[in-house]
RNA sequence: CGGGGCGUAGCGCAGCCUGGUUAGCGUGCCUGCCUUGGGAGCAGGAGGUCGGCGGUUCAAAUCCGCCCGCCCCGACCA
């Protein structure tokens, strides 16, 4: 039994990390067959291996939406100018980045329309409608859709031109509802990305040079991706009432006040997939969290002619058994390819459990497991598999997550100087955790400097953004910090 | 959008500088035989507007101009 790993032999069809990082990316989302290019700039397909990933990450993320109490609903794609102008930091923060519509047919339009950046001006307006009474409220409802930003960079699913995702559209009685609700779906994203994704996050809070356009207060969760950069994986806004002014978004109070809506806008994106890969991948491919991942165990038969039938019924009946166990898996039964040519297809697809079955197995009652993370091999009776697959899946699961977090733990570091800042940022990368005198202007200056951002200051257990050490300076400045916050260079 | 690099078969590349029969190589693909416990082998075969448009020339993958796309580094962003 070929037990020894002989990595010199395993081709090297992907870019190594540590040669091109960015290579590397493209490489595993074209081989894997996640997604490719298209004719159109920055515009990409999502090919059926990735778009499955996809819809279990989407599936996964709208039952909590559900559970939380939420109701999918579909809006237009266009947004008539004048709305989307109401808001005036909005229109501003989007501005250079909407793709308009300037023609039905051949008749030029009265108005202009903005195919969508995201939704708050076209949902606002139609709930400006919709809420009468404190009795209509909370409104809560997601719509999964597609929208466009005119990006002038784009990476395959980090920043494409077109990009689905959802997007949550919330109107509250008040305030405190509000920030309850946008807090709670940050946590809802929080325990989404560790549970589904494997994927740690830092919780937190925006500043105000990084806060969505026309939000009160935006939060965050920040991952971490293997080169040290780090991720913004989604994002919760207060809105307080900025839009519900502008779109005079009212209800009747039982004090018989006519009020403003309390509103919340909160959203994930396809980005998400590009942070999978970033977070899990190795050398030989993706490696996919078995939550999410579209094939979890892989059947590979390993046959010579003579007992070629019996070892594909085998097969068959393995995948059978594995399927009625709930196991998503696929049976390799491809008459073209090597046994060892699949082993290394599989791996760039980052499935992570292989199952072979072969002639010596069988006789022994048996099968091989091996794990896509950490390449162990182990022999498992087959009258096992039902217990022991679905065991070693939520296995390779938490093991994602715990080697994800170490790693980002291992790459949060704290510095003595504005010097050491600086070195640490270009040399090492990751995160750092440093005082902040709460200046804007000292944010971008570091930002000038270093490339670095602020990413979040980190959110307690309270929510509150957790007060700095005792007697922290100012990273920058030298002055009392008012917060410790997380600095990284991002995408 | 500024600086740099690249675009030739599905993928990876050579040819270009110094223009000249029918544009090559590896891999992949198709057919057959053979093989299958970490990307096997042999034989035959299909596949190209040389990124696009225009120019120079008797002749352009090759020289010139413009445009488009991709990657990297900046500025902007989920």
């Amino acid at each position: 039994m070929a037990e020894q790993q002989n990595e010199s032999k395993v081709p090297k069809e992907i870019t190594p990390r540590s040669v091109d990082f960015s290579q590397w990316y493209v490489d595993v989302v074209r081989k894997a067959e996640l997604a490719d290019y298209t004719t159109m700039k920055g515009c990409r397909v999502i090919r059926p291996y990735g778009y499955a990933l996809w819809e279990n990450m989407r599936d996964a993320l709208d039952r909590r939406i559900k559970d939380t109490g939420h109701q999918n609903a579909y809006f237009p794609l266009f947004v008539p100018e004048s709305l989307l102008k109401k808001e005036a930091a909005h229109v501003e923060g989007f501005a250079p980045e909407v793709a308009w519509v300037t023609h039905g047919g051949n008749e030029p339009l009265e108005e202009r329309l903005a195919i969508r950046p995201t939704s708050e001006a076209i949902i606002c307006s139609i709930y400006a409608d919709w809420v009468q009474s404190w009795r209509d409220l909370p409104i809560l409802i997601n719509q999964w859709a597609n929208v466009v930003r005119w990006e002038k960079v784009t990476r395959l699913f980090l920043r494409t031109t077109e990009f689905l995702w959802q997007e949550g559209h919330t109107c509250h009685r008040t305030h405190e509802e509000g920030i309850e609700e946008t807090l709670k779906m940050l946590r809802v994203y929080a325990e989404y990305a560790e549970t589904e994704l494997a994927m740690p996050v830092i919780v937190g809070m925006k500043t105000e040079n990084e806060k969505f356009p026309g939000a009160e207060t935006t939060y965050c969760i920040e991952a971490l991706m293997s080169d040290g950069r780090a991720l913004q994986a989604g994002t919760s806004h207060d809105l307080g009432q900025h839009f519900s002014q502008m779109f005079d978004i009212t209800f009747e109070d039982e004090d018989q006040v006519r009020k403003h809506v309390w509103q919340t806008s909160w959203g994930v994106s396809t980005r998400l997939v590009g942070g999978v890969i970033m977070t899990h991948g190795d050398e030989n491919g993706l490696i996919l969290p078995p939550r999410i991942a579209p094939v979890q165990v892989v059947v590979v038969p390993i046959f010579k002619a003579a007992n070629k039938a019996e070892v594909l019924a085998k097969a068959q009946e393995i995948g059978a058994r594995l399927k009625a166990a709930g196991v998503r898996v696929r049976v390799d039964d491809r008459d073209q390819y090597s046994p060892g040519w699949k082993f290394n297809d599989w791996e760039m697809r980052g499935v992570p459990l292989r199952l072979e079955i072969g002639p010596k197995d069988i006789e022994k009652q048996q099968c091989v497991l091996a794990r896509r993370d950490n390449r162990e091999k182990a022999f498992v009776p087959l009258t096992e598999l039902e217990a022991r697959v679905p065991a070693l899946l939520a296995q390779l699961q938490t093991d994602l997550l715990e080697r994800a977090r170490r790693f980002r733990d291992e790459n949060t570091r704290t510095v003595a100087s504005f010097d050491e800042f600086r070195q640490v940022i270009e040399d090492k990368r990751g995160f750092i955790r440093a005082g902040w005198n709460g200046d804007p202007a000292v944010e971008l200056k570091i930002k000038e400097e270093t490339k670095a951002t602020i990413r979040c200051i980190p959110l307690g257990d309270d929510n509150r953004p957790l007060p700095p050490p005792e007697g922290l300076k100012c990273i920058y400045t030298g002055e009392p910090a008012k917060y410790e916050v997380y600095f990284a260079r991002a995408y």
